[in-house]
DNA sequence: CTGAAAGCGCTTACAG
DNA sequence: CTGAAAGCGCTTACAG
């Protein structure tokens, strides 16, 4: 059905070999056979099959990236830079949702399509400490997020810790007193939530003030519904507050919105940031404040490192990706 | 280096043929063989090699997705729901991003990866008439979005002529009278935009209210910042609109953001709608009105009818998927 | 500079 | 119920 290297190589009146000399670029090829090749080529439509080639180089050009899902907005942003990144390579992404379940971010890391992928880029949720040594075995893994475990596996990160001190000390050294948090980590895995709670803890430490962890707001996930929800809750509570910071944008987004039918004036009476800086934080009425890391640095990396981990090579970029605290008007000075 | 059909028949004391029987789950296997094999299987963390299966078996299990880009959120959400209902069908989702740049469409279209590929989703802004029927060779396709050529390609999309006239009269008949239209198409391509544009003048002629074109504004992209300088324009032209018809809710959002910096009151000076119903239609503020294509049916239906060319079948789903006109506080009527 | 042959890891008629 | 062998479409030492 499909056209062959044996069949140009029949209509060239060469050999295979030969096909497949001038198709990889190889240079001991006279110019005159080469221009026989190559018409067979274009008069036959030929395209090397990269499956078969693939079996054999045992090199498939095909890298599969596992995120939560693809329609919360940063894991989209972050999937888009990563297919950039990866195309720049010539490499091809295979996107696989694990709705940040352990059971299939295993089945990702494990290599999902055995013999059909040559690295993984994982943004692993619920993946415990062990889980990532005992599984990845084959190919190269780089994890995006919070190292899961000490283990050899390369994983990307922004400095979590540092990053939520500094958001927190601008909402303190604005003269907020009260900041809520939503997103505090309820189970034993969320440990970015983690390190973002401790930043906001040094960040008061920092400044002495004291923190009340009556305002710490547990969530079921992290999306829009789930900020409206805890926000609903620590207003049901009668305490006071005057900031909100949300472990990430779309909580954020969610808290607006309640913060707004409850004629809450923002930043007014409560100023509010996010994390993650995704697009709509410039849109958002008002402008969100958010941490934003390097999304862009951060699928580079990403693709970068595992190259070279399929390269086999041992020197790979730093997995320290920068961030910036963006300020916008839902943080603006309440004086 | 890899565990192979081979060492799982050797330690089995079996030959590949019954291993393969086995992994395969063929009937005819006596239950004492069967329960060696598996202990090898089992024992040597054995995996099929889907590569070889695949150039063997001339399946590989992966279809393709092209998109325009995954950070557009509409393309985000059609994502996912495309790998969701794949997945269901033991499909993986290769994502390729072609930024509607007709090149790369045909690269989508020609089966990206050949050999690697079993089929081919793709939303398409680029492609003339012709080229479908040119490049489509191969592997089975289905287009998402409006028919491109008259071709036997199977394509699923919305009304648009109808949901366009549908919201238009909904603002007609709340009373507004110089509906302006962001997003008119400009170049030969745009023909979703055009049928949307059709059912807004079709709207008009149902009332029998009359339109001013002049209240047509062009856009370079469907992005917040072409809908934001749209509105900027129109405001500038000094006519008088009391609603605004957005082909793409990010238009729409970037419409909003526009008018609040003017200090025109949404909905009472000017109702706003958009168009895809993108999640955050729900939380922006004011909420959004929106056209809404079922897109977990449109995913579903693009994922099945695409697995039943691969089977070669003739029947398919039916290509026009459902939508629904949703009202949301942007267009509230202003008596 | 070019050719004949082996082999990547599977599946599948064909025998027995 | 199970085995030996061919072949999917490539690439790559090995000769010449």
């Amino acid at each position: 059905m499909a056209v062959r290297l044996k069949d140009v190589a029949e209509m060239a009146g060469v050999s295979v070999k030969t096909v497949s000399n001038v198709i990889n670029g190889y240079p001991h090829v006279s110019a005159t056979t080469r221009a026989r090749v190559e018409a067979a080529v274009e008069a036959l439509g030929y395209r090397p099959n990269l499956q078969a080639r693939s079996l054999r180089t045992g090199r498939s050009g095909v890298i599969a990236l596992g995120v939560p899902r693809l329609d919360e907005v940063y894991f989209a942003e972050v999937a888009a830079h990563v297919i950039d990144a990866a195309g720049a390579l010539g490499l091809t992404v295979l996107v696989e949702q694990t709705d940040g379940e352990r059971e299939r971010e295993l089945e990702v890391l494990s290599g999902i399509r055995p013999g059909m992928v040559d690295g993984v880029i994982l943004s692993p949720l619920g993946l415990s400490r062990t889980d990532v040594d005992e599984t990845t075995r084959g190919v190269p893994v780089v994890l995006l997020g919070e190292r899961v475990s000490g283990s050899a596996v390369d994983h990307l990160r922004i400095d979590n810790v540092e990053a939520a001190r500094q958001l927190t000390r601008s909402l303190l050294t604005s003269g907020r007193r009260r900041v809520a948090v939503v997103g505090v980590p309820t189970g034993s895995h969320a440990s970015a939530a983690r390190l973002r709670l401790d930043g906001y803890q040094r960040a008061h430490g920092d400044l002495d003030v004291a923190w009340d962890d009556e305002l710490w707001m547990s969530v079921a996930g992290y999306r829009r519904a789930d900020g409206a929800e805890a926000v609903h809750r620590l207003v049901g509570t009668g305490k006071p507050f005057d900031a909100i910071f949300c472990f990430n944008d779309l909580l954020a987004l969610g808290a607006l919105a309640v913060l707004r039918r409850h004629s809450v004036r923002v930043p007014e009476d409560v100023a509010v940031a996010g994390f993650d800086d995704i697009d709509e934080c410039s849109y958002s009425v008002p402008t969100l404040t958010s941490v934003s890391p390097d999304k862009g640095e951060l699928a580079l990396r990403a693709v970068h490192t595992l190259q070279a981990r399929m390269d086999g090579a041992g020197d790979v970029p730093d997995p320290e990706v920068p961030f910036a605290v963006v300020q916008r008007e839902s943080t603006a000075s309440s004086r």
